[in-house]
RNA sequence: GUGGGCGUAGCUCAGUUGGUUAGAGCGUCUGGUUGUGGCCCAGAAGGUCAUGGGUUCAAAUCCCAUCGUUCACCCCA
């Protein structure tokens, strides 16, 4: 038996309501805000991930699908969405037509790691990306629209975690601060972290280790040594984040895998999704736009990936949709009625109504089990002597009630029935 | 890439210290007197016990390998 490709799934006719769902809030929310959607391929030029997500990350080290086409060019299957907007958004000089731009996504991502609760190789991740000011105001309304939809979608368990990773400059002082501090402690600590010591020192701080952690108490905090701007910066995003009863905790340590992120960097966790606890990840990428050789534009988005949130709402117990219905279904009595039956749902269904038969040849009794699966809410039953009178009887399958119909006003009957 | 758990019917799972023809519930199908659902009742279909090898008189059960899956680590949404 052929099967899905390890870490791939199915959305099974039985799931797709839950989707369909989400989808129409992110949807709904993102419209309140005025953002628009954007869609750009599932694949891309390797390169374009490298330059943007950073070539030293894990995500680009040694997860990403990338293989040659026939033309000898590598593409790569996209791992997150900020890198292809960026590059849509510079090819396309969207930034000249209006100063600021406003996009949202919902889109397919792929990542080869091993799979594990909320983790798949192809997932679905949604997101919005504000490109062309660097008002503070916006990074508070990206975390408020992932707030607001996470909300919406019934979920209580969260958390908002922010930070300031501030500018490159205060950033690589900072890291000399910290080197120094951990220099006499390197051989103490952990083995991954002595790798980050050298690669990624700000990522220490993300070791689940608790020797490590013990290390690091008194360490100075980029927070505590961020420059001028980006401190005023933080703090009218704070502010604003108040004035908007959004509640946030501040996590010195949260510092994202991404190169690209100055300033503001947010998440929004949790605890109803085994490890993998993330529902929303984000920040601030002022600089992005310029380094994939754009004008400068500064920018902040943020993710949320899709799997997560509906493990999240499921164990959670957050929503339910009601199940598919359909309006009729109409059961044939004799055989010989096979073809007029075919016609009549034929003409319902132009008429708007959802409306279904009988394929199988069953019985009438299977027929009747099968109308009452679908929960159609009027069986119609064709056949005997009100046919040939062009009559059928019509029966209200909530109430039991049964009635004679004529055939050609069968439709303006039911949409009358229906709106009661 | 590393480590642990688990692979029995479409689904969820029983299956005793190895012992005849591998079970249940749900689902599916057919009936329960002429042309009427849910509830109930009767019956039926559906299994290479993941695959391959080994131990044994005898393996779903014990051992090994492979594959799959799942959870966790790394990292991320």
């Amino acid at each position: 038996m052929i099967k899905a490709i390890r870490g791939t799934k199915d959305i099974l006719p039985s799931e797709i309501s839950r989707w369909h769902y989400l989808e129409n809030i992110i949807k709904q929310i993102f419209s309140n805000f005025n953002y628009k959607e954007i869609r750009t391929p599932v694949f891309e030029e390797t390169t374009l991930f490298g330059r943007s997500i950073g070539e030293e990350t894990d995500i680009v080290s040694k997860e990403m699908y990338t293989f040659k086409d026939k033309g000898d060019t590598s593409i790569t299957l996209k791992p997150e969405m900020t890198a292809g907007v960026v590059r849509a958004f510079i090819e396309h000089s969207l930034g000249g037509q209006q100063p600021l731009i406003k996009l949202y996504y919902i889109s397919p991502m792929f990542r080869q790691e091993r799979p594990q609760a909320g983790r798949l190789r192809q997932f679905h991740q949604f997101g919005g990306e504000a490109l062309g000011s660097s008002s503070p105001v916006l990074d508070a309304e990206l975390i408020q629209i992932s707030y607001d939809i996470l909300k919406s979608l019934g979920l209580k368990d969260l958390t908002v975690k922010i930070n300031s990773l501030g500018v490159p400059e205060s950033r690589e002082d900072y890291k000399k601060l910290l080197r120094e501090f951990l220099l006499n402690k390197k051989d103490k600590l952990s083995e991954d972290s002595r790798k980050r010591f050298d690669t990624n020192i700000l990522r220490i701080f993300d070791s689940k280790i608790e020797s490590d952690q013990e290390l690091l108490k008194g360490a100075p905090l980029l927070i505590d040594n961020l420059d001028g701007e980006s401190e005023n910066h933080f703090e009218v995003v704070k502010e604003y984040l108040d004035k908007i009863s959004i509640p946030f905790e501040i996590d010195p340590k949260l510092v994202r895998g991404l190169d690209y992120y100055t300033k503001t960097t947010f998440e929004i966790i949790s605890k109803k999704v085994g490890s993998q606890s993330a529902l929303v990840g984000g920040g601030r990428y002022d600089l992005l736009a310029e380094q994939l050789g754009g004008k400068p534009t500064p920018a902040v988005g943020f993710a949320s990936g899709m799997e997560r949130i509906l493990l999240a709402c499921e164990s959670e117990n957050s929503f339910s949709v009601k199940d598919d219905n359909i309006d009729v279904y109409i059961v044939r009595i004799d055989e010989e009625l096979e073809m007029f039956v075919s016609e009549t749902a034929s003409k319902l269904r132009r008429s708007g109504l959802k409306a279904d038969y009988d394929y199988l040849k069953r019985s009438v009794k299977a027929q009747m089990r099968e109308a009452n699966k679908s929960n159609a809410k009027f069986v119609l039953f064709i056949g005997g002597e009100e046919y040939k009178n062009k009559m059928a009887n019509l029966k209200n399958m909530e109430t039991g009630e049964q009635r004679s119909v004529q055939l050609d006003k069968l439709d303006t009957v039911l949409i009358n029935s229906l709106k009661r």
